[in-house]
DNA sequence: TTCTCATTATAATTTCTACTTATGAATCAA
DNA sequence: TTGATTCATAAGTAGAAATTATAATGAGAA
């Protein structure tokens, strides 16, 4: 038994003709014949009662009838899910991210676009942000881009450099310095993020090609805690230019002689680049390219 | 969407792998792949997170899940009711006979080999039997046989003959005559059934080609009233000989130089012959064969 | 890390199902 | 009886869907 058979059958019962269910259907009369026949043959059974015009079912044909009728609501329900999900009236998005900035704007214009589908987020850092890509605990990633990866569909957003900031006590504010030269920063009390964070690995990359030593003093897992030790005079801060708010606690500092400027992206999968959901989300990154700049 | 697909999709939730599911399902293992794959593709969604080892549904696929279980359920149940129709635990066979005496014992004998199919019986006459049947108001009739028809599967059951009988008060019965010449029923009031009726078919027959005219003084649907009207001494009975019980009240008596034979047979439509339900039913015609004959 | 095993994906081929058109047979209404 | 309608049958064709063979991928062990 198959679905086209029990379909066929159905339709023949509503309509009491094969010719009926044949025009329903939208194949030829002996399609349904076919199917017909195929059932009662193979179960050695009768389903209808020939009459001269049309046919009617017999008691196992109604009884049949039912529960096929029931299948069919079934069905439509199964149909119904994926074709809502196709549409994007239903499902989740789940989106990892290696900081909420550069993120909300994005959520919040996909919520706006496709209420029904509901959004996860999860806040790490980039190298965790990769990892759940990789593995699949999420659809779709924004982080910055630092290697080429195969596997990866990558959409740039903007750029953005990784910056020092101190406190308004420390000498370089008192002195209004806009900028330190990199060669200055070795032995320096530095106050940065934990592995995995592209800000830290930046830094440190541009630190070994400058062949200067900073003095890591703390190292933490939360940019707020940075922010605080960093007001709390313990050190100079390292993070990027877009996680600094203004704030009249700290005083902004470029490292001259380095290269710290890095890319965030929206990243998925290449493999499912093409899922409606997917693409959806990258046409809306594309048609908010500019405002989504801080 | 189809069931192939479904079940491939059902299987691979179930076993957590397509390798797996192909198993199972007694496929290779691209067959699967490209059952989930036409899935996918064409509601452009996916299904499953695909890790090393294996395969695990996502939150579309889980919920998908859901609807398919309960879908196979119901087909589950289709194609029991199908098999348990073939297998006769389930069902109604619809006799029709043209009287009861031959008809009961092949009944007891098929519902005791079949309990779980009910038995439908109309009683009416030959002609009412061969209506029932060409109109598939039943499914097997039970009929003196006395025409051809193309259309039918016949299986001969028994010969018997149609006699008249008389009150024990008549001069035949007086006399103690076991048969008369069909010359002596010229003129005599006969009692005889219906149109429609094989006994009443077979004797009018014999009498024109013997050219006799009884008179016909009470003609009546029921066999009942004519051994009533009979043992009242209003006529001479026409019936067969396989319905006259023994009854002190009446005489039998043969019908010398008439051609009032009959064969008793099990019908059915020729297209229905290979059903289970009538194949079975022929196989215990014949098997009982000799038992039924009164 | 690197190797190995297990698993899924892809490609090419073949088999088989299912549809179509054309036609025949049967039934009902006029 | 005829004509219209309907189901059944037959032959041919197209398209699925299966298979085998092989590649790519990822997990776990050394």
């Amino acid at each position: 038994m198959n679905l086209a058979q029990l379909r066929a059958f159905d339709m023949v019962v509503r309509t009491g003709s094969f010719t009926a269910a044949a025009r329903a259907l939208h194949v030829s009369q002996p399609a349904i014949t076919n199917h017909i026949r195929a059932l009662e043959d193979y179960y050695g059974v009768d389903l209808f009662r020939r009459r001269g015009r049309g046919v009617e079912p017999n008691e196992l044909g109604r009884t049949l009838a039912e529960v096929s009728r029931q299948l069919f609501t079934l069905e439509e329900q199964a149909t119904d899910l994926l074709q809502a999900s196709k549409a994007l009236r239903w499902g989740t998005l789940r989106v990892a991210a290696d900081g909420p900035y550069i993120l909300i704007p994005l959520v919040a214009a996909f919520r706006e676009r496709f209420p029904g589908v509901r959004v996860g987020l999860t806040i790490s850092n980039t190298s965790g942000v990769q990892d759940a890509l990789v593995h699949e605990r999420c659809d779709v990633g924004i982080h910055a881009h630092l290697d080429e990866d195969d596997r990866m569909y990558v959409k740039p957003l903007s750029t953005y450099r990784v910056i020092i900031f101190v406190s308004t006590v420390h000498p370089w504010a008192q002195a209004k310095r806009r900028s330190v030269p990199v060669a200055e920063l070795d032995g320096a009390p530095v106050i940065l993020r934990e592995r995995g964070s592209s800000t830290r690995r930046l830094f440190e990359r541009a630190c070994q090609k400058a062949r200067v030593r900073p003095d890591y003093v703390i190292e933490t897992t939360s940019r707020e805690t940075v922010k605080e030790a960093v007001a709390a005079g313990l050190g100079i801060g390292v993070i990027s230019e877009a996680e600094l708010r203004d704030d009249p606690r700290f005083w902004r500092v470029m490292v001259d002689g380095a290269d710290l400027e890095y890319t965030e992206c929206v990243v998925c999968l290449d493999r499912k680049k093409n899922l409606r959901l997917l693409s959806e989300f990258f046409g809306l990154v594309d048609s908010l390219g500019e405002t989504v700049t801080p």
